[in-house]
DNA sequence: CTTGTTTGCTTAAACGTTTTACCTAATTAT
DNA sequence: ATAATTAGGTAAAACGTTTAAGCAAACAAG
């Protein structure tokens, strides 16, 4: 480990205080009523040394660390990698660094993520809540730190929030299977409290019930830490009483893809033996035998607002915002081979 | 933005020294010998006003940020986010935080993101390099660094990797078309002068000589920062002039991706038409009418021994290490359905 | 010729830790 | 009894910045 060049090397250098480089070099040289020539000279050495700031000992003495904590459920799931990825960009745009911590979903896990981004000062937070987190997100707001959440969120927390309309997306979705003759349409949830998930349910519960179809028997919910061999079983067990489905629905792109691969096993045809619509889209999506159905969300969107209402109270507003992004149903046909 | 609480706030409210509470909140009470009756007091005070330790504040005291800085070309692709994640967990367990920047591939941006890591004083570097950063990496060593080089490397470079063995990938993956009766078989790939590429392309074009079939014509490389009309183009361009091509090897999980799209878009049926073996497998992949063969990275050894290898060379050790990872070649045949 | 202003720069404190050096009182050894 | 040790603690420097405050010299205004 080689000694980095600091501002002291550089004003010893030129034969300067600390202070006068540290003007210089912030581009205060007007204020500060730098001569030209000193001006000159530091600029030249700090070239020469190849002086870059210590972001930690700024940090430290401005209170601000220009970084944000991103917590999502699991950066190696495409839809919260392209969201990481999305708040990186938008966030870089303004100077800002994320530092990222994965939940799994789980309340502990969540907790040690917050806590170790909050050790690192991360100035304001986003974060795809997970179920029981209530609490720790109230800390954050009780300490007053800026937070965002996406995806989902908490009604009884006065807290900024951007996600989808998820009823909207289920109630389309259904809908739509309703309207080219589907009667017996399944629901695909996950068993949480979740308000997304609610929504989601709600939407589709609301499209059968308009319609005059029954639905309570035909809502699936599985459980958080599936395996794929215990979704298929839940499936399994579903379609055996249920011979008639001629629709299903699933509620996010985890479900969609272990439907998928549940529909694969046994041989079922999708969408000549039962219709499908999936949540999120994705390349087994567009490549399967006949292009699939599917609720799409607008994440860039979601990501880059979610950056702009973080700066928003990163620069003093305290004004809370909460949007409701629309999906999309992207219906497609059989394809023409 | 409230206060947070510091070491003075406890101390001043126990009634004894900044350094006293340091020193029993690190544990050393015992070499330092605190009473026992000041030690709980000191404790019960940080529990209720509920101190957390500043790491931003430790870091430039000790010189050691306990921060990870991860580079990889795009978080969003699912290979990168997986590994990120991989590598979150594993530097997780060692105490470090992971901070990330997407290069895009590209080497003005992996400069900036590296400056932005550098700036961030992360301790050590795990860097999936861009083509043309091998000044950039060399930087880094220059000034003693530890750095890990993962997927990639710079031979010229006295450098830490791990990496797969990329000839033998293509090279059984092409023997296996060819011994399934094969003889015109394309390979698909970047124009790169990575050398994973150079490698991925020396290993077809040896299994194809080994057994006297010509290649030359047959090596397809596109552009890096391609879209997929423009694979398509040079995909067409390549088959109207090869139309007795019967195998496909694709070179990475992007290209392989792109080949399927283009098949799907051109009714060609895979494996029927033509013989196919992409990279890194996937959803697509798995989910595609008939299960494709594909070259299988060992993603999870990979992401282990690079935070492995780095932790070695934080904790002290000047050993270089570099490792070549075995590739496992995925056959399927034709599903049941 | 004083007084005030501008110019150009320096000093020093502060951010929250860690850690070295030092201090005093009590105990033990001589 | 005095000297040496130990127990239990404090003071202060340091990490690399930023920034408020100050200060001397030069200059302008009265």
């Amino acid at each position: 480990m080689e000694k980095r060049v600091s501002l002291k090397d550089i004003a010893s250098r030129v034969g300067v205080s600390v202070a006068l480089v540290s003007y210089v070099l912030n581009g205060k040289e007007k204020e500060m009523r730098v001569s030209a020539e000193v001006v000159a000279k530091v600029r030249q050495a700090a070239e020469e040394m190849n002086y870059e700031p210590n972001q930690i000992a700024r940090s430290l003495r401005m209170g601000a660390t220009k970084t944000i904590g991103l917590v999502v459920a699991d950066i190696s799931n495409p839809f919260f990698g392209h969201l990481a990825r999305i708040i990186e960009d938008e966030a870089f745009k303004s100077g800002y660094t994320v530092i990222f911590g994965s939940s799994d979903e789980d309340e502990e896990k969540s907790a040690m993520v917050l806590r170790t981004l909050q050790n690192r000062q991360a100035d304001g937070y986003i974060i795809v809540p997970s179920e029981g987190t209530t609490r720790q997100i109230s800390g954050l707001l009780r300490k007053k730190r800026p937070v965002v959440l996406v995806d989902r969120y908490f009604p009884e927390l006065n807290c900024s929030h951007i996600v989808l309309n998820n009823y909207q997306a289920t109630f389309d979705a259904t809908s739509h299977l309703i309207g080219k003759g589907c009667k017996r349409i399944a629901l695909v949830a996950y068993r949480t409290s979740l308000i997304h998930m609610k929504e989601r349910i709600r939407g589709y519960a609301e499209a059968m019930s308009v319609s005059g179809l029954p639905w309570e028997d035909l809502l699936i919910e599985v459980e958080f830490g599936h395996t794929q061999a215990e979704t298929d079983n839940a499936l399994n067990k579903f379609l055996e009483k249920n011979r008639n489905v001629d629709g299903m629905v699933f509620s996010n792109n985890g479900l969609s893809l272990g439907g998928l691969y549940y529909m694969q096993k046994y041989c079922i045809r999708v969408p000549r033996d039962l219709a499908f619509i999936g949540f999120d889209g994705g390349e087994a999506f567009d490549l399967y035998p006949t292009p699939l159905s599917y609720v799409s969300q607008p994440l860039e969107e979601m990501g880059r607002e979610a950056v702009k209402i973080l700066m928003d109270q990163l620069h003093g507003t305290n004004r809370i915002t909460q949007i409701m992004l629309t999906p999309t149903l992207i219906i497609r046909e059989a394809s023409p081979c």
